[in-house]
DNA sequence: TTATGTAACGTTATAATATAACATCTTCAG
DNA sequence: CTGAAGATGTTATATTATAACGTTACATAA
């Protein structure tokens, strides 16, 4: 059954995040708590951006306090060590695709039903560099944030 | 002295900016008024992007209601005619420097002083629709925002 | 001109997102 | 062990934005 499949592969992706940031945070000599291995666990599974009342929500099922700090202060660790991006329009929160350093390139969302895409588009952000430049901007490696709107919210 | 020959500028700047959103208004059949005019004023007068309470404090001084929805409704009519432009990652707003339909470039903001620039970017805007194809994204025109350092806060 | 519908605005309340401040507990180097 | 730094708990509050509903101003046509 397709369904079975498709959540199987969701368990094998997870497991996958998770050991990348595992290795990340080694190499940063920074501490992936069970706290913020458990958000990065529930940004991970869900399958769009989220917000960080909703993962709030779902760590009160499990053994966290469910004040605010606790996520925000999470998501920040998370933030820094490059495992999940900050999606501006929309105040949520996504895993990173490719948690490495000094990646930089374009993150697609949909207004629509919110669905975000990560692709590393060196040549464009070198562009974009040269296009601060003339301006006196620095532009560090970022994710840039584009709105438009998927496939399959065009079909409706 | 240079001081006044600055506030002189910025005068006259603000005074096309109205002119020109007087204009655009009345193509679009749509009502620039006193109230919509003088939030459009606040943010021409405004030398980087300002957040909504701010424009509310200053908007208490005139003859306005002070309650939030006043400059909310007025920024949602300025944003719709393309007068301003919000920047999601700082919740500010900031008055467009060439307000005409379909324009679309990229809005660099300096994360440490806030000071943004406008700049028309045709070529570059295609090449992230064309990016945003590749991944079933339509990607309509819009300003890209676009996070980095200006030359004078590199000095400090 | 007055009637009438729509747009704009006033007002009150509340939602949604995020951080400050301080106490307690854990980890780890020395 | 012990002290310092890091991580979490807890309470309160700041910041940004919208919902809902009533009133006023404006356009337009009978
Ligand atoms: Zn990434
Ligand atoms: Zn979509
Ligand atoms: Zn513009
Ligand atoms: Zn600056």
């Amino acid at each position: 059954m397709a369904g079975k499949q498709r959540v199987e592969q969701a368990v094998v992706s997870v497991k996958r995040g998770v050991a990348q940031a595992e290795s990340i945070c080694k190499q940063n000599h920074a501490r992936l708590t069970p706290l913020r291995r458990r958000v990065l666990e529930l940004v991970l599974i869900s399958r769009k951006p989220v917000g960080a009342y909703k993962l709030l929500e779902d760590l009160k099922h499990d053994d966290f306090s469910d004040a605010p700090p606790t996520v925000y202060r999470a998501l920040e660790f998370l933030l820094t060590h490059g495992l999940v991006h900050r999606i501006a329009k929309s105040n949520t929160y996504v895993a990173c695709t490719h948690p490495h350093d000094d990646h930089h390139g374009l993150m697609f969302v949909c207004r629509e039903c919110g669905e975000a895409i990560e692709s590393e588009e060196h040549r464009l952000l070198q562009d974009i560099g040269r296009c601060g430049d003339e301006h006196g901007f620095r532009i560090p490696n970022q994710i840039v944030e584009i709105e438009g709107i998927c496939s399959a919210c065009r079909m409706n």
